[in-house]
DNA sequence: CGCCAGCCTCGATGGACATCGAATTAGATG
DNA sequence: CATCTAATTCGATGTCCATCGAGGCTGGCG
């Protein structure tokens, strides 16, 4: 049984190569709604595009005219998405993504690769 | 003011590349959100990977323990968000996936594509 | 130790949504 | 035209979820 060629990822194969089973579905769509909200879509590009590669969650409500319990609960369904993660340093709680879940999510719905040769 | 080199596409800069728009950030989310249930995925699924390039509702219909209502709502969300086309021959409806949609959303959660030079 | 700031958890609430049965439209066919 | 099938629309219903205020936990600091 050979080593598969392409990723080393599982399940990032596109929907456009095969019916997706029931069990994936699931999981990708908890992720994918994790995106489907315009504050913690606004929120993974903020922590995303931080030239210091994490964000204070302070900064992070500063951003938003929220409270800060509603910006938590959305860090959180971010967090148990595998979006982000976080981490704590002296007073303040810093959030950084986690790049291969939104790889793994870009592959989804990206175009046939032209099966790679 | 030189033309973009890459895409011609408008707004699909990645996550990580910089902050996200509020206008763009909502109208992005109201795709993911498409994406985000189980059925949706599932049936966007079928619909782009059918190797004749088009499903047909009574086809998708059978593939769920749902009623017609159920999955002819799914599909007018899909259809909304711009994901899918709906086409009606004889008495029959084919839906065909729109690869432009889903490369934006590709493309959004990609990681940086190192600048293309 | 006492206090303050940052962040999270909890419980409540109002609005959004997935699902269904019934009714409706559109096209084929006798 | 009458009728049958395919698919959508409509209205109702139960559930999920975004948001908030109140309160709790944690770590710095006087």
């Amino acid at each position: 049984m050979p080593k598969p060629l392409l990723p080393i990822l599982d399940d990032c194969t596109p929907v456009a190569r095969a019916v997706m089973p029931d069990g994936e579905a699931a999981e990708l769509a908890r992720m994918f709604k994790a995106v489907g909200d315009p504050v913690r879509l606004k929120l993974l590009s903020m922590i995303a595009s931080d030239p210091r590669g994490e964000a204070c969650v302070c900064d992070l409500t500063d951003a938003f005219t929220l409270t800060g319990p509603t910006i938590s609960h959305h860090l959180k369904v971010l967090r148990d998405a595998g979006l982000i993660t976080s981490r704590r340093r002296a007073s303040w709680v810093y959030y950084r993504a986690v790049p291969e879940t939104m790889e793994r999510l870009s592959a989804v719905l990206a175009p046939l690769p032209a099966v790679a040769a």
